[in-house]
DNA sequence: CGTTAGCAGTCGCAGGCACAGAGTGCCAAA
DNA sequence: TTTGGCACTCTGTGCCTGCGACTGCTAACG
């Protein structure tokens, strides 16, 4: 006889309740009490009845109150269905899409410039914190590698990677090359490896290593050698992401508090945590909302995150999205997140 | 008859009081009251007597009071004739000089490694923010340039310079380069220009492109338009300063208001500002001190920057830093700053 | 004349109190 | 099942008060 209690129990009246309630303390920070609910939901329903409806949503978990004589606000939880089934999303109007496609369109632009910019758009068009991984260059393909002498020992390496990017790295060898032992040894590495990604090259190098190198002359074995020198060194310190607009987040009264904000910022200083949650959203296709306590770390209890992968043909190389309060206008954020991901795709694509 | 009131004027007793005022305030953050300096001064006066001194002080504007019943605090120009005159420097500890000593001692690096690791040092030493220019290309010298061909039309140009740093810029030309071009032309420059830092390159190459070009042939015109358009493109967009440990500012009460804590944040991220007020010190000699609103930057009003310039040799490449409230521990600050100048200075230096 | 003690006066701040406002929970009636 | 009514709870605000910390002034002192 005992009524079910769970989520799925939710007639349409207790969901449509609780997608008024959220919408309303998105919009304006405040609980919402059974008064305000009763006028604004557009449902003909008493006060008192409206008040029963909100008790068993608490009961459920999806809303509570900070204390006995406020209005309720939703819980993570509630945030999650409310995300999940309930969201009505605002498409961008087609001045902002023009306004973002406008931003994308300038020419050729480097990889970080094109990241940086996606990032700034992220932040300026949400009132948000932009963050965008930068591509790893594993996913990149090697176009060509050639080696300079600088010094005796010192050698530079310089990988070509598709589309705008140049790397370089100065590489300490055990004796010195000639001009022309050094031009043998990039040409016979472009001959191997052009047109492949840097992953696969890695890995190719460390197998060639691994052979039996009776079939290798004195020169293929210098070449691999350097190459797996020039290729190891390599992506260290230089930032995994990019974040704009972390300023946007002191408006907002549920950070206020300087010592959360404080932990909030030395968190995005660190990186790691960050990279950790952005990478996880890697694998996933669209856009992926994380809220609240969900992603595991205290820092981001008060903070929900909007991510959408980003990728040149099929292939993903990166996440973008926003950080923001939980209480954020969801319906207006992911449709932005998601149209950012798929222009900064395009124009890293269309490039190379 | 009337005596003079004046800075001048001050007697060996009000200056006293004056340091004992600032330092005590600097290290509580309280407003200092007669009866506490009366004590601690080391004076012996009475807390009437050092009433007297004080409206004196007051008068002169050294010390300010920030409501009838509280004790003085004091104003930037008192901050200003402390550092000057009255301060007596705490060199930092022998463990101190050797912990920051030992951070620049492991091996070369780059010189952006180099410079995020002062910079973190910087405010990891003196709880404040650090800030660091990164070093102008301009002084570099530059060791060699080199063109790679990419496509038809578009070369890589690779300007090593002294030290570890090497920088690239992908050409677009008028027209098609075989690899001999390219070789001959890299050749011409590297005879030309190699061993002169950039600006004085960047000039020559001016200089050449006006002359009359009878005496130059086709190979060496090309070769110095080549040269003008790697040159021309460059240090843009690539930041001008780091900076670390801002969250640290977040802990100083005179700071916790949100809204300040935005807009001094917000000026950070727009780097202009800031570059500008560092750039001001590049000329100095040693340690500078910018005591609040002498910054004339309005966001700047309750800060102080203690800066240091660094070079190579003898000459000035960047200047470095901190940026605090006005109520910093100025004499433990300025002799870090100063030493950290020092020794990366010298870790740049001992790379070349 | 500089220095000192004493005293009145000012101001900010914390605690206590009452009050209004908002919202809930429960109950009995429709 | 829905609704109106009512008692209750809790917060935020304004107001008052007393306390503590200073200052500024004045008169006396050496």
């Amino acid at each position: 006889m005992d009524r079910k209690k769970s989520e799925e129990s939710l007639d349409e009246r207790a969901r449509q309740l609780l997608r008024v309630l959220v919408t309303r303390y998105i919009r304006d920070g405040h609980p919402v009490g059974s008064r305000t609910l009763s006028k604004d939901s557009g449902l003909d329903l008493s006060a008192a009845t409206v008040r029963n409806v909100m008790s068993d949503l608490e009961d459920l978990g999806l809303i509570a109150s900070p204390h006995t004589s406020a209005g309720r606000v939703p819980t993570d939880k509630g945030y999650r269905l409310f995300v999940d089934t309930l969201i009505k999303l605002k498409p961008p109007t087609s001045q902002e899409v023009r306004q973002l496609e406008h931003e994308f369109s300038r020419g050729v632009a480097s990889t970080n410039a094109l990241v940086a910019s996606a990032c700034d758009l992220l932040s300026a068009f949400t009132r948000l914190a932009g963050v965008v991984t930068v591509p790893k260059h594993e996913h990149a393909e090697l176009m060509q590698i050639e080696f300079l002498p600088l010094s005796n020992d010192r050698v530079l390496a310089i990988l070509v990677l598709s589309s705008q990017e140049v790397q370089n790295r100065i590489l300490h060898l055990s004796r010195s090359f000639t001009e022309d032992e050094l031009r043998e040894a990039a040409n016979y590495l472009n001959a191997q490896f052009a047109g492949r990604n840097l992953a696969d090259v890695r890995e190719s190098i460390l197998e060639e290593l691994k052979q039996t190198r009776k079939h290798m002359n004195r020169a293929m074995i210098d070449a691999i050698q350097m190459a797996q020198k020039a290729m190891e060194i390599g992506d260290d310190q230089r930032p995994e992401y990019v974040i704009a607009g972390e300023t946007n987040l002191m408006d907002f009264a549920e950070l206020s508090d300087v010592e959360k904000l404080r932990r909030l910022f030395e968190a995005f200083n660190r990186q790691r945590d960050i990279l950790h949650l952005l990478d996880q959203t890697l694998k996933a296709h669209g856009v992926q909302i994380i809220i609240g306590h969900e992603s595991g770390y205290q820092i981001l209890d008060d903070c929900s995150v909007v991510t959408a992968p980003y990728g040149v043909d099929d292939q993903i190389v990166g996440v973008l999205g926003v950080i923001g309060p939980t209480r954020m206008a969801y319906e207006r954020v992911i449709p932005i997140v998601d149209i950012t991901a798929k222009l900064l795709g395009a124009a890293l694509n269309s490039r190379s």
